[in-house]
DNA sequence: GCAAAAGTGTTCCCCCTACACCCATGA
DNA sequence: TCATGGGTGTAGGGGGAACACTTTTGC
């Protein structure tokens, strides 16, 4: 009953984000065979037949960075690239992906097949494919959906004190950013973290409140980066 | 040497706005044959081979439109959408594009196979395949980008007048804005809009003077809805 | 005590809002 | 002269930037 028009292979490629070590990284796998064989790529796949887009990128994550990123992180679609030319084998048009995970411990340890780079010390060309752009358009998706929304509680787990998410932002932004400042705007924003009313405690100086994150998604008024 | 191991169509499809009658329409094509024949739907088309997907848009948008779009108005990526079943012939992908452009002259009329709807009076479940949501998600770019970028503009006619702005950002956010206020926020954000040095003459009212889009792409700060 | 980190208060300034007011034209 | 729309001035308020200050822990 379906007859096969196409001439495209749709993929799904996943520009996946977190925080190590204070540095934004994002995920990147060693490609096993050619085209491209050897070099650092983004992780992704085909398109099964009758799987629908989210759910394609969703598998992929999974089997790629574990299963609970439905927990805390967060997965939307980016853009697409379809460029004449840009996998040697055939007509491709790839839908990307950007997931924001926290780090600790659900995120897996480096292999010889998959590691977390960050991504200042990714060269722009150095990728397979075009990944290198689709890299590049999803940090600075992330970056500026910092501004406007409470995505960066995606990057923290499921209980962080505001010191936690201020560092997601410096880390995201490559900027220092006032504590006390970024404590009220956080805390006096409505819906936007919620205090669970338990602390840390065996660390340097005052313990912190922990919190959650809250129902918002759209920040009003938005965080505002320093540089512009 | 291109080996086909595709088993997807893929085709642009265009969410075109403008301003007609002081109202936000899109405009939309009457389907010649099934399926969903003789249903309303957005205008585009299959990818051809060799093809990169901004060429395919914007050569759907030439036919459909008019051939200067590129003079004034703006043509951006939206989103992807391959939900199973969304076509009836068999797994396809479109890649949807936004596009603004002025009314008069440049946009062609209304005919029995094309016509330009007030999104008000679309019916959420009118239009062929998902096209309404694809609309949908559409229009809520375009009202979310006139916060904050320049964009408003691309409704414009190349020379145009600070209440045409206005009028572009009441039609498309359905509000209605302060004159006055809007007036010295346009002219203060810097390359948002450069004097001509012409003006208006022949209508009612003292004379308004005639403005050209400014480099400007981002506004710091952003024009805010005033809803929320 | 000292360092370090959490959290509060305060001041200044910019921008947004609202609205009074004046200017220039057509009828 | 009146209506209509273009454009400027000004007072009030909310939020951000900067930073002094207090609180609570580890060492």
């Amino acid at each position: 009953m379906a007859i096969n028009r196409g001439g495209f292979t749709v993929t799904v490629g996943l520009v996946v984000l977190t925080i190590r070590d204070g540095r934004l990284s994002a995920l990147l796998v060693k490609r096993a065979e050619p085209p491209y064989e050897g070099r650092w790529a983004l992780p992704g796949g085909t398109v099964r037949p009758g799987e629908d887009l989210p759910d394609a990128a969703g598998r992929e994550l999974a089997g790629q960075a574990g299963g609970d990123e439905h927990a805390t992180g967060h997965l939307e679609q980016l853009a697409s690239y379809g460029t004449p030319g840009r996998d040697p084998r055939g007509p491709a048009v790839t839908v990307a992906y950007l997931a924001l995970l926290p780090d600790p411990p659900a995120t897996h340890r480096d292999t010889d097949a998959a590691a977390w780079h960050p991504v200042s010390t990714v060269d722009g060309e150095a990728l397979a494919f075009d990944h290198s752009r689709i890299l590049a358009d999803g940090v600075e998706r992330a970056r500026a959906k910092l501004e406007y929304s409470s995505l960066g509680a995606a990057f923290c787990p499921p209980e962080f004190t505001i010191a936690q998410l201020r560092e997601v932002y410096e880390a995201v932004w490559g900027t220092a950013l006032d504590p006390r400042n970024f404590h009220r705007k956080v805390t006096s924003t409505a819906n936007f973290v919620v205090p669970t009313g338990r602390w840390t405690a065996g660390e340097r100086g005052r313990p912190a409140q922990l919190y959650r994150r809250g129902p918002a998604t759209l920040l009003h008024p938005p965080m505002l980066r320093p540089g512009a």
